[in-house]
DNA sequence: TATTTATAGAACAAACTGTTCAATATCAAA
DNA sequence: TTTGATATTGAACAGTTTGTTCTATAAATA
């Protein structure tokens, strides 16, 4: 990608994500964007349909890579730490450690968003580690049930956290996550 | 109430459902909601300030008198029906039987504005029935956790069932709530 | 260097918001 | 039924925001 393309990107989403700590999705304009941005509003659309498709772009930007096993770039992707940490344990503490700013934003007013996102993500870890959790689960429970219930635990052990303002360690969220499910 | 106010009030209500069932809330406009509504623009605002109050209200207008016990009117209120389900049942036959059109609303598009809302009362609700939890709960665990993750897991079977369509009776979802906790 | 591509920035129509006002309709109470 | 209070209408309005289009300029690439 050309240099100029990847510094505009880098500041609309900057100013995005300032934006973004500071009020409500909805009341963020395009205007306010490009002007915290300095772009010109002809490239704001050149890169990003509408305000929606930027959210979804940063999305991506922040947990794709995250999730997926396959990236080349070993950076941020969970799968490439080292030690031999539940991969639970690990997003906790990347999330404690703030790395790409994914904690501040998952605790700003419009966590919701993300948080959203950030389950199908886990959805799919939990699938993966499966095995790990069948033990537990009650017979009766239809599978999908089951997946569904533990992906949504975290999401809810890792909100919970963030009202109390991550003063918890890692490793004492990682076993309230496993002791309530 | 004035009879003029409430049937106004009502045919707001009952536009914007249409609306919510058919598209976004963010992309739903005032314009199309007096149009559909049959109401003129400042009387619209003669009602609600904004586009935003107009959700808050009705979402107060559907849960909070279903989960204030200090309602006279008993029209919807589980705390006065009949039978001994536990309170959760109750909720879910309610929903299943699509009462105040809460099943649909919970099921459409923005069912996260709803649900989001619903959580609350569900919360309350948890709280002065806990005792009936105690005893599962993993010493470990803060109680305010507890009570988080109990009404975070009603809504997340609610959502599960929901993608099912409401295709399993109410009771079986009631014993797959508990045996998720 | 020459060519391709991205950006700036201004100008634009279209849509939406929230307010105001005077005319009209409905209500509730005497 | 009459009266006074109140709600609704419909239009007009300024102020924003959106998304597009254009030309000139700057930066990347080969």
């Amino acid at each position: 990608m050309d240099r100029r393309q990847r510094k505009t990107r880098e500041a609309i989403f900057k100013a995005f994500i300032f934006l973004l700590s500071k009020k409500n999705f909805n009341n963020i304009t395009v205007g306010e964007i490009i002007e915290i941005a300095d772009v010109g509003r002809a490239t704001f659309y050149a890169h990003f349909e509408t305000k929606d498709f930027l959210l979804k772009d940063l999305c991506g930007e922040l947990f794709d890579h995250i999730f997926s096993p396959e990236t080349g770039n070993s950076n941020g992707n969970i799968f490439h730490c080292e030690g031999q940490d539940s991969v639970f344990l690990h997003l906790f503490k990347h999330i404690k450690k703030n790395d790409n700013n994914i904690g501040k934003l998952l605790a700003s007013k419009n966590n919701e968003l993300f948080l959203e996102y950030f389950q199908r993500g886990i959805k799919g870890l939990v699938i993966k580690n499966l095995a790990d959790f069948q033990h537990k689960k009650p017979e009766l429970l239809p599978e999908n049930f089951w997946i569904n219930h533990i992906s949504a635990s975290f999401i809810n052990t890792l909100k919970w956290w963030i009202e109390q303002e991550l003063q918890q360690p890692p490793e004492l969220i990682t076993e309230y996550f496993l002791q309530s499910i």
